[in-house]
DNA sequence: TTAGTTTGTAACATTTCTGTAACATTAACT
DNA sequence: AGTTAATGTTACAGAAATGTTACAAACTAA
């Protein structure tokens, strides 16, 4: 996932525990204490979404929303607003402010970061990417598709399930009872030698002629990735 | 190792004893003695993993569970169950409460450890880090490889437990029944020569040109590393 | 329905690993 | 030095693991 994040906030402990997690899933953040500031670092930072507190020290979140809409360039900004809880909680829900989401705390970072995925995937969706990336090898999840070096690849759905499988995870070595558990739908039963031929199979998918091998066999213990 | 483990436990010297141990593996705690106060400071804590007791002044483990599972953050929260023995333990086991493993007490802690590696190492596998060093030897468990001096060693299975098993120790000896013992499967019987043989490999292998030997022969009593 | 995919398995081919025996060398002790 | 026990080394046959192919049954889309 990449993309800017934008945050107004007071506490400093909550910049710092987003910021943290949100630079870990590869996202580039700048933050302010205050909304005079805020608004200023936010039109040269240029965001594509913005955590804004409700209350702040000078201005409230909603004035800094309407200003943030005067301006034609930040008109769609997805805007997700932190509230503290009982803070007139249904007032803001009810206002249509022009903010995307709300949120109020405390929140989890997942919880947080769910929504920042949400509003994103509505305003922006390259950002969110749910794709997998190894080297050249490029795995669609929502439109299902696989590209080794920008050509696309075909495979049945099988085998496109077992990449997926082997792309959360690259390099690292899977046994066949654990691919079994995790790539076939639960309680079937198969045998562990079926595994060989869709691994098999994979191969012939993803190794177009003269392409590295991308599929290790790891004896007694199982394959993995590169 | 890193990661986080949060305890809810009403015995505070079985926290102290399992809050003390684990981080001296490097992992970070925290704590509860009871559940309500549990279920808070875990949401903010975010634990990558859950000790919890089956019996609490307040609430059960399994009402804990379940409400531990109905928060889309934590449905997938690995949780290990501390029970005493007979209390009810045939139930525990049958009951499908979400639990990952579980636990009677009275335990050591190198079970209890044990056990969380195992749990972390299907739910999480990078927490749990799988590498043994020794010197310029690197061998990495997930990716199953040998390293020594940055250069990557080809090794056969028995190899790899082999020297997997050197590693766990270095410098200690094992002797030869040792040796069969923990890294041959049970119940499996080869002459004490093979053993000799697998040395020689292994030492072939990883003694490229001009290098020390890594291997050290103790006459009458084994073998160890250096 | 039909034609085309996909899937699991069995059968056979190939590769790699393993245990053992046989012989060579070394270390320890007299 | 000579003797003995322990370990090093090598080669090889059988075992075990994996690769490959073909095919019938199950499934899909038109």
């Amino acid at each position: 996932m990449n993309g800017k994040i934008f945050i107004i906030e007071d506490e400093p402990s909550i910049i710092q525990l987003v910021q943290y997690n949100l630079e870990k899933e590869g996202l580039i953040v700048s933050s302010a204490t205050n909304g005079s500031e805020g608004l200023k670092e936010l039109k040269k930072f240029k965001p594509n979404l913005l955590l804004l507190d409700w209350m702040l020290p000078d201005f409230s979140g909603i004035e800094i929303c309407k200003n943030i809409r005067k301006d034609t360039n930040f008109k769609n900004l997805p805007i997700i607003m932190l509230t503290a809880k009982g803070e007139e909680e249904d007032k803001i829900k009810g206002l249509d402010s022009g903010v995307d989401d709300y949120l109020t705390k405390p929140f989890s970072f997942n919880e947080l970061f769910a929504r920042i995925k949400a509003v994103l995937r509505r305003s922006d969706p390259k950002i969110v990417s749910d794709n997998l990336e190894f080297e050249d090898l490029k795995l669609d999840r929502n439109e299902k598709r696989v590209f080794r070096n920008e050509k696309e690849i075909k495979l049945g759905p099988t085998e496109f399930r077992l990449l997926e499988f082997f792309l959360t995870n690259p390099k690292r070595v899977y046994s066949r009872d654990q691919i079994l558990e995790n790539v076939w739908p639960n309680n079937i039963n198969v045998e562990s030698r079926t595994i060989d031929v869709h691994i098999r199979r994979l191969r012939k998918s993803i190794n177009l002629k003269d392409q590295k091998e991308l599929i290790r066999t790891v004896r007694s213990s199982g394959y993995s990735l590169v």
